[in-house]
DNA sequence: CGCAAATAGTTGTTGGGACAACTATCAAGA
DNA sequence: TCTTGATAGTTGTCCCAACAACTATTTGCG
């Protein structure tokens, strides 16, 4: 076993309890605006934008759940409401047939559309315009670090961005 | 409504992801690490250190609560499970029949005792570890700067330190 | 070819958290 | 005093995520 615990001194557990409630909190509040303002939580959101974002806005189950870090039986579950709803489509992979893959559907890339500016506001509100831009710098290379050892294998880095001022939601419109 | 939307920039939403991703995995492994190791989640483990800190190990419920950022009828829940398994009691308060005081008892101290190590390390080897000490100081003043917007009224701010090498825990080992 | 192992996905069950509804008690004021 | 409103807590219901079990397909290899 390990020798003696190294507890916290005063900074390393000051900052932790911050981060931990930042944890805690986070989440809650981005599913209360979209629960609200769209009628979707945060993963469905993030799941739709990936998908919005994809070729041909379409997107292998795995893949998917890689780049939205779900599990795949989450993204199963999320995947049946969302088709339920008719915001996204599944079919089978025409060359491999155990795969499947979900595409938007366009009330999907209009529903996306219609949120999108009032997540990015919650994001700025609630984030954001808290921050300096070393800070913002700063909240990056701290939040990488973490992740590598949380997320060793940076599945979530892959995820492109969300939010950039692109065409693809300009379509969606 | 508001005007057109300020659609993130590059380095704003790369941040933003990390720190979507970094909110999303840690509490996971959180429970992950307590779970396997003591049969206790993060909060269930949160809930009980803040008791063994508090004067008498006793606390009122709605105190409780606030400290570990919980609604009451979600506390409520995890104090019935924590009672059930012996690590807590509740008795009605003296002075106000309305309110409900929550005790550790010996067997609960003993098990966070015995997760309080594993904890810590797991907490050193995801996160703290990961940082400098200027990136710790930058961490503690960025999730302050958060959490003054998502939570205004700072419950988690009155959190005391969890960690400290302080008696409590010695006493209840 | 044929079989074992790995991969892709779905489904069922369980457990926890959010929310609403409810009871009980206290406090303030006419 | 009595009555209104606020406070403290519990309980019930619904929804979502974790996990395990399962089917189906593909791959690797003898």
């Amino acid at each position: 076993m390990s020798s003696e615990t190294r507890w916290l001194n005063t900074e390393e557990s000051a900052a932790w309890v911050r981060l931990v409630a930042l944890a805690e909190l986070l989440p809650g509040a981005l599913d209360a605006q979209l629960l609200r303002d769209a009628g979707l939580t945060h993963f469905e959101y993030v799941a739709l934008m990936a998908l919005a974002e994809a070729p041909d806005r379409t997107m292998r189950m795995t893949e998917l759940a890689s780049r939205t870090n779900a599990t795949l039986p989450r993204l199963s579950h999320v995947a049946r409401r969302l088709e339920e709803r008719g915001l996204i489509r599944r079919f089978p992979c025409p060359t491999d047939r155990r795969a499947t893959n979900a595409t938007v559907t366009e009330a999907g890339l209009e529903l996306i559309a219609q949120a999108a500016p009032g997540h990015v506001g919650t994001v700025r509100a609630s984030v954001l315009d808290a921050l300096t831009p070393e800070q913002l710098q700063q909240l990056y290379s701290i939040a990488g670090a973490v992740l590598a050892r949380l997320d060793p294998d940076e599945r979530l880095a892959a995820t492109s961005c969300q939010f950039s001022e692109g065409p693809t939601l300009a379509r969606a419109g």
